[in-house]
DNA sequence: CCCATTACTTACAAATTTGTTAGTACCATA
DNA sequence: TATGGTACTAACAAATTTGTAAGTAATGGG
């Protein structure tokens, strides 16, 4: 009983998306607790499964698989495998993930700007 | 019997935002459901709650005030309450919500760009 | 007095997202 | 033959987020 809900957090309706604005389209791809936080990780170039598990406090391996995974779907990185044993893999930004460099450097900037404001309120 | 969860993807602890990248933080700011929405519908001048509540496709009146309020906590939407009956509530950008407006226009080209890219695979 | 209007609340339920724990495969090395 | 390292998976459980449905207050007009 009751309607299935239309959309979620980060995989709404990809109808409703593409419908709605670009805005939030970007923001869909980017949002979710560890995708911006594995963007930049990558941001200085190519790292393997277990460096990303290392620099990304907190993060399981369950959750790690699960945003790479997606990322790669969404052509926001590029998984290499190589043919060795143990394993190895890496991982790297795709050229339009790199095109988000800048603008996450901005908004960077202004989160650090709106942290002090609302500090200075307490 | 399993530890508590220390993060969610909107309201995480604050020390580990804090501690971790402003950009983290800023798109925990305009993260979620809708209030990417909100604010965007807000660009172009003040809204009434209905208002808002019309332009906004499927946000329920409960949603939209949370949002709202939480939106009001982190110095983004100013809320102006006039002293009438029938209540009348408005609400604008403050003066950091608009600086967000040329990053998330930037994010949102990116977005149709990349929306293309993706199409252009399949 | 009764109703309409607006901007909300409240209590509850469901869905989605995340975390926990325990595996797996592969081969090289001891 | 047993062990170790790497990059995962799978099953389950818990937490968080969102949705649903039903109120509430205040007052002007009929």
């Amino acid at each position: 009983m009751g309607k299935r809900k239309e959309n979620s957090t980060n995989s709404w309706n990809e109808s409703y998306i593409v419908e709605s604005c670009d805005l939030t389209y970007a923001v869909c791809k980017i949002g979710g607790r560890w995708k911006l936080l594995i963007l930049c990780k990558l941001e200085n170039g190519k790292l393997r499964f277990s460096e990303l598990r290392n620099q990304i406090n907190g993060i399981t391996e369950r959750m790690l698989t699960l945003q790479l995974r997606e990322l790669e779907k969404e052509g926001l990185v590029k998984r290499t495998v190589y043919a060795e044993v143990p394993p190895r893999v890496d991982y790297e930004l795709t050229a339009i993930a790199k095109e988000l460099v800048p603008i996450w450097s901005q908004l960077s900037q202004w989160g650090a700007k709106h942290k002090n404001l609302l500090q200075q309120r307490t």
